[in-house]
RNA sequence: GCCGGGGUGGUGGAACGGUAGACACGAAGGACUUAAAAUCCUUUGAGGUUAACCCCUCAUGCGGGUUCGAUUCCCGCUCCCGGCACCA
């Protein structure tokens, strides 16, 4: 007999696939699409490790099972090729980045095919391509055009060892989201998409996604949404009004003072000329510096200085002495807070400076009440603490007094409803050379204008030092640097930053309907037929970066009227996160020297085998440890398939419940993504196949393309075992023959006290009064009740018998 | 602190509220072999009981509850992982 010999069988499908060009996809109207994504890889030089390939293998399962199923299928491939870590091993290899990149892509795919998937390399796409940052200038230029992109001096996250500015979404608690460094703030003026301006949308459309929970949860969590009221306040003795937020308005008649945030801008107007002006500048300048270093503790650091002014009696309760507090934060609300006992850092910033403080909220336990009311213990935020104050909100409990207290401070025409975000704009400006171009340009006379849209694609320049020294590196090309204004003509200067990344992965879903389109972005009937994305495979990692920017991109573009193939502008319906791969306890990474690569365990077992392990290895969506034994089993799973099928099959018309039943769980598993248990009931029935010899012809083919999106190789080959001469993937998924399912014998547990005592075989067709005569007969259930009294007797049809005893 | 996700054999893990540990790895024993590898067969949660088969008890992080029946649902803890964290 022949030996399975997977790297042959799967070198020649490969081929054969390739050439036949089987797997291209085209527009087809007649037919339902189904755009099966994958979030695109970072070329990076140390290539794959198996932690990659596991969302790889689960996508294209998920495409092939599809494609059987008579969808048409788009499932392609690119490169998310801009970025600083091409750039940072280009300058430690002293080579290019182009040249880099481009080597990294050549060795990635090299590895991606191997996977042997259903990927349409026609349409491979490269950010770094002009061809394709062409339209990621054109799409920067249509948000410009609308107020989407401006420009504007802020205080920014900066890395010191990249050398560039960061958004707030790259910085993770404090350090570079790419090298780890501690991020600084700076003041600097830079380029902002307004992301803010569809905070809601990207909140409320979460609703509607098929998204993993938690992956909503941390976007939820990252928009930060909270509502409350603004109160319009006055400064006592000075011509000087503002605003103020509350996202509790519920305690606000206890309120006793106010803090303004130490970088305010109104501050210095408070204090200017007054005896407090020096102390408290002095004090502002301290806190600030401890904040633009990033070595601000926010418990340690609690600290302040009053300013001398107060808010004139804005409840009719007394004025408000004004301070200026460390933990303030002057671009969250307003920037000045109105403080009561009820907020856990109002109150300590009180009792540390002896302000009096006020209550209008106690617990219901009394001897509690009672040190609340003497203001010896923290109180706030009891979803059972019940209102003092004011009259008419008196005995409500706290948590359901919200809106009627927002309701009361605007009949009072205290302030106003209002809603305050987490989210800030998205900084897109990068001091770094391996990125695309912001196409704007600035003159002396008409200042900051936008490109010409027929003058794109502006291209990177070659004649650059890249290596950062935290001025754009851009600056340095004269031949990039200087330019004709596109209004007057005159000598203007080019913008010489880069933008961030993620832009260019923003859009890259969309040019995959029409990758070679060159007179526009994408085809808008292509778009429309394709998307949107209906299952797309990434990483966690990504929930509050690509995925929040990918989702903004789409719905301002769908806002401009430049897309439209769904009305809130979502461009991918269901999402799937695929876990982790662990060695060791630890992520899999090159810098700790635990990754696997596919590349000698595809020579030794072959990549069938691979695929089937990374899918056996545990639930798709969560982390598992590789085991470094793990595949073997997989590998002697098809080397008895490949036995079966090469032995004698039986003539039969016999039918094998075993077979029906595989069929119909491992359908609703590759559905429900739960690829582990496909496999392990793919192994059970062959399992029982070998032992009872009995595959019949039938049943062979059926089975085969059962088999063929998890071992899509080996399916191939055992249809052509089986005498075909079409691809398997030409096949229909099979369907499952219920009745044969319900004509099986039953085993049926029979327990007493909940314990199970004995199981009986029985028919679907028997009725309760035979089944549970039958299940007092026995043996093990006679002796076990002779001796007590008969309760109560459960039965649950064709699922359990429990019979309760004293 | 807040929001997610988790805790089941030696290991990865399985189980619409219904036989806990499927499937696989590893281990042990046996067959084949001069031998090893490969392959095949058997055993494999702990404890008790038995000459043996049987059988019994305990066991899904801990403590309660609901239920004829709970790994699964509810309440209260605890530990681990991830995210956010001065957001008023």
């Amino acid at each position: 007999m022949n030996k399975y010999n997977p790297q042959e069988i799967e070198i020649k499908w490969q081929k054969i696939w390739e050439e036949s060009g089987m797997y291209k996809s085209e527009e087809n109207p007649d037919k339902p699409k189904f755009y099966c994504l994958d979030m695109f890889p970072y070329p990076s030089g140390s290539g794959l490790h198996v932690g990659h390939w596991r969302g790889y293998v689960l996508s294209d399962v998920v495409a092939r099972y599809q494609l059987l199923n008579g969808k048409n299928i788009l499932h392609p491939m690119g490169w998310d090729a801009f970025g600083l870590p091409a750039e940072n091993a280009a300058i430690k290899n002293q080579s290019h980045p182009s040249i880099y990149t481009k080597e990294a892509i050549n060795n990635i795919r090299r590895q991606i095919k191997q996977i042997g998937t259903m990927i349409d390399w026609s349409r491979e796409i490269n950010t770094s391509d002009p061809s394709y940052y062409k339209w990621t200038q054109w799409i920067f230029l249509q948000l410009y055009k609308n107020g989407l992109a401006y420009r504007k001096k802020a205080p920014v996250n900066w890395c010191p060892s990249c050398q560039t500015v960061l958004a707030n979404e790259q910085v993770v608690s404090g350090e570079c989201e790419r090298c780890g460094s501690q991020v600084i703030n700076k003041d600097l003026t830079q380029w902002f998409f307004k992301i803010t301006d569809f905070a809601d949308d990207l909140l409320e459309d979460l609703d509607g996604l098929d998204w993993p929970e938690r992956t909503k949860a941390l976007q939820r969590n990252w928009i930060g949404k909270s509502e409350g009221v603004i109160f319009r306040e006055k400064v006592k003795d000075l011509n000087i009004s503002f605003e103020v937020y509350d996202s509790v308005p519920q305690t606000f008649i206890a309120q006793t003072f106010a803090v303004i945030a130490p970088d305010h801008p109104l501050l210095k107007k408070l204090v200017e000329g007054t005896e407090h002006e020096k102390p408290v500048m002095d004090f502002v300048e301290k806190i600030n510096k401890k904040k633009l270093q990033n070595k601000f503790d926010v418990d340690k650091d609690l600290e302040g200085i009053f300013t001398g002014r107060y808010v004139d009696n804005p409840f009719g309760t007394g004025d408000l002495p004004i301070w200026v507090a460390s933990y303030v934060l002057s671009d969250y609300g307003t920037g000045i807070v109105n403080c009561s006992a009820h907020d856990e850092r109002d109150f300590n910033f009180a009792k540390k400076y002896d302000i009096p403080l006020n209550t209008a909220m106690l617990p219901k336990d009394s001897i509690r009440a009672e040190k609340v009311e003497k203001l010896e213990i923290y109180y706030g935020r009891d979803p059972e603490g019940i209102l003092q104050l004011p009259e008419e909100l008196k005995g409500m409990k706290w948590i359901a007094a919200k809106e009627k207290s927002i309701d009361y401070i605007e009949k009072k025409e205290l302030g106003y409803r209002s809603t305050q975000y987490k989210i800030r704009d998205w900084l897109i400006s990068r001091q770094r050379y391996w990125g695309a171009p912001i196409p704007i340009v600035y003159c002396d006379k008409c200042g900051e204008m936008p490109v010409l849209e027929d003058q794109l694609p502006i291209e990177l320049p070659d004649d650059v030092e890249f290596k950062p020294h935290g001025k754009s590196p851009l600056k340095e090309s004269k031949k990039f640097l200087y330019t004709k204004c596109p209004s007057c003509g005159g000598q203007a200067t080019r913008e010489t930053d880069t933008m961030d990344t993620f832009v260019c992965s923003s859009w890259y879903y969309l040019r995959y309907a029409d990758p070679t389109n060159a007179n526009s972005f994408a085809d808008k009937d292509k778009v429309n037929y394709w998307l949107p994305v209906d299952f797309y495979f990434g990483g966690i990692e990504h929930a509050v970066l690509h995925l929040l920017y990918a989702r903004f991109i789409s719905k301002a573009l769908t806002k401009l009227g430049i897309i439209d193939y769904d009305d809130k502008g979502e461009p991918f319906k269901r999402l799937f996160n695929i876990g982790m791969i662990y060695l060791h306890g630890a992520k899999m990474s090159k810098s700790k020297g635990n990754v696997v690569s596919p590349d000698e365990l595809i020579e030794k077992y072959g990549t069938d085998a691979l695929r089937g392990y990374e899918m056996f290895i545990g639930p798709a969506d969560l982390d598992s440890e590789w085991q470094v034994q793990g595949i073997s089993g997989v590998y002697r799973f098809l080397e008895k398939v490949w036995n079966i099928y090469n032995s004698e099959l039986i003539d039969s018309a016999d039918v094998d419940p075993l077979v029906e039943k595989t069929i119909k769980t491992v359908t609703l598993e590759i559905e429900s993504v739960h690829p582990n248990t496909a496999i392990s009931h793919l192994m059970e029935l062959f399992n029982h196949l070998s032992k009872n010899n009995n595959l019949s012809k039938q049943n062979a083919e059926r089975i085969a393309i059962l088999l063929s999106p998890f071992f899509p190789h080996l399916s191939e080959e055992l249809w052509q075992i089986l005498g075909k001469d079409k691809s398997v993937f030409a096949e229909t998924w099979p369907a499952f023959n219920e009745e044969i399912l319900s004509e099986e014998k039953i085993k049926l547990p029979i327990q007493i006290n909940g314990k199970v005592r004995d199981i009986i075989e029985i028919n679907s067709d028997m009725s309760e009064e035979e089944i549970l005569n039958l299940a007092k007969s026995t043996e093990k259930i006679k002796s076990a009740i002779s001796e007590s009294r008969v309760i109560k007797t459960v039965y649950i049809p064709l699922k359990i018998v429990n019979i309760v005893i004293e």
